[in-house]
DNA sequence: ATGAAAGCGCTAACAC
DNA sequence: GTGTTAGCGCTTTCAT
């Protein structure tokens, strides 16, 4: 047969449904002995439970909902690895979507893991959204949801995120304590929460140890390996380098490193370059990049459990924000002038 | 209301519930006028269909199952997306789970999977799996599933693969044709299909051109950077190098040129390497790899379409396999001597 | 054009 | 201990 039911098994052994029914989830009504009888038929006919049918009574699914920017970035599939690998760990299965940073897949993928009746959702919002209407849907259908990395801050959901403007600053306190004072920043875009918050922290710190900040070293375009490439060579160009270049992301970061090279510098002798990243990535470069570590694996387990725990009711939902501590690594790419 | 049901709408306008469940799913049935009035009201009242129960009744889920072995690996990951991209295309979900290369996890991953009856399954056999139990489980169900990257070879599943020996021979023709005859095999393990069909591509090639094959330029370890480096310290120690080295994969050839650099030799200049790998991975290596390159992409995509279509019985199930063509790219780790 | 009845596979509540 | 009844939300006949 195909697609045993327990209504075969019952026929089979001349019972009712309910008591195979009960036999299968170890039911303390029914004997151990009919138990077995039952547990073997089932196994010799190759029963399979049928979990929609059980879900569509239980009203659970024990499936999370993941909406995730891009799954080629390794930053995002570190995180998506790290939230199955929590899901498995705790009998829930993952519907992992991605949106390619479009805010209306982003919206289509929400909507249809709304129909699929997930249990929660984990989302990262896309570059472009702007509009919260199914995030309202969301809330009202009472659906869990745990935002990570970029999420809407005033909408009573609960999120998981890096602290970027203390990364920042305490990693440009200890290029600062080296005696560095000429620092450049790759800072990304302005208008988005990461480019603001690392930015700031730049500002901060160089302020308040009294260090002018000069605007032709503040060099704002995007998040990608050609931004920081077409930024050095600006810089560049422009005659004045700096001693240290700090970097929005490990992509603007790799950008430098090629222009620079191409420029006839050498990592770390003539420049040193830092930012933030993720360093089993980072470790590839050559040389290997001094990093603001965002351990994207915390991040993920982090969410998911969150995330979890306000589903089984163990927390109050919508009210929690987590900070994913970010570790300052001295590698290769910024030279040591203070002997350790 | 938190959950609205079409039985919640029906009371509303004071009709049936079949009313509104042909309206909202536009069956002629219905009047214009009155799905118009359906529609706004559901709509109104924030009615989003169950799934669920659609799914139990139709036995369809519009889901597919996939087990990858890790997501972490950029390859599988590039694979997981495309899939995703596919699927998402063509209305369906993914539902993705990872066997970190363990047979047990993967037997639990495909029979929660089958649980949750999804329409078809995709799978990536983990490097240690040798029982095929659960897949004649799968085969007695009837549920599609296609095998990609790594198979069974005899169990009238679909596959999608690498042709790995040609890509091995069709490169090292190329390599010989640039006057090199001093080749070494970097060559992973010979107890898997990937590193035996290419190893075997290598000394096919190499015997037809007349060139002897020395023992000792072939170097058996494993797939990780690690061994890639260690082997190319033992080649180094043993004073006598090749022109040329042909990895079994990028991460081995990272190994090596890390090993290489240490030792003071320049790539292509003091050593030439090239190899199997992902040209998006292996543009970041400096020198860039020169690269028998594998299109995760391209595999994701040919699998899943073809799992939809044994799905929806427009291609005969478990009868095809899917050789995905390798392309050789010359980058800047091997020295052409020719000029082109 | 609209609706009543039956069923998808399973489980909870309540008898016997 | 075992079985009967009812229902999860939806769709598919088949009447009206």
């Amino acid at each position: 047969m195909v697609n045993v039911r327990q209504l075969d098994i019952a026929k089979k052994l001349n019972i009712s449904r309910v008591t195979v029914s009960k036999a299968l989830r170890d039911h303390p009504d029914i004997s151990p002995a009919m138990k077995k009888k039952i547990i073997a038929i089932a196994r010799q006919m190759g029963y399979v439970p049928n979990q929609i049918a059980r879900q569509l009574n239980s009203r659970r699914t024990f499936t999370i909902g993941i909406v995730i920017p891009d799954l080629e970035n390794s930053f995002f599939s570190y995180i998506a690895d790290s939230m199955i690998d929590y899901a498995t760990e705790h009998n829930y299965h993952v519907i992992l979507t991605v949106s390619r940073e479009k805010s209306d897949i982003e919206r289509k993928n929400i909507e249809n893991l709304i129909g699929m009746r997930v249990d929660g959702l984990l989302v990262c919002l896309s570059q472009e959204t702007t509009d919260s209407q199914v995030f309202k849907t969301v809330k009202k259908m009472k659906i869990p949801l745990v935002f990570f990395d970029r999420a809407f801050e005033n909408m009573k959901f609960s999120r998981v995120i890096f602290n970027d403007n203390l990364g920042a600053t305490n990693s440009l306190n200890l290029i600062l304590q080296e005696g560095y004072s000429k620092i450049a920043n790759f800072a990304g875009y302005s208008n988005t929460n990461i480019g603001r918050e690392r930015t700031e922290g730049y500002i901060e710190t160089l302020s308040k140890n009294k260090i002018p900040i000069r605007k032709e070293w503040t060099l704002e375009s995007g998040f990608e390996l050609k931004d920081g490439y077409e930024s050095f060579k600006k810089l560049n160009r422009s005659g004045d380098l700096p001693e240290v270049i700090f970097t929005v992301n490990d992509r603007v970061a790799l950008g430098a490193y090629k222009a620079a090279k191409e420029a006839g510098l050498r990592i770390p002798e003539d420049i040193g370059i830092f930012g933030f990243g993720f360093n089993e990535i980072t470790d590839f470069f050559d040389p290997q990049l001094t990093v603001i570590n965002q351990d994207p694996r915390k991040m993920g387990f982090q969410a998911i459990k969150l995330l979890i725990s306000e589903i089984e009711k163990e927390t109050k939902p919508g009210q929690s924000i987590i900070y994913i501590e970010e570790e300052f690594l001295w590698k290769n790419s910024v030279k040591r002038k203070v002997k350790k």
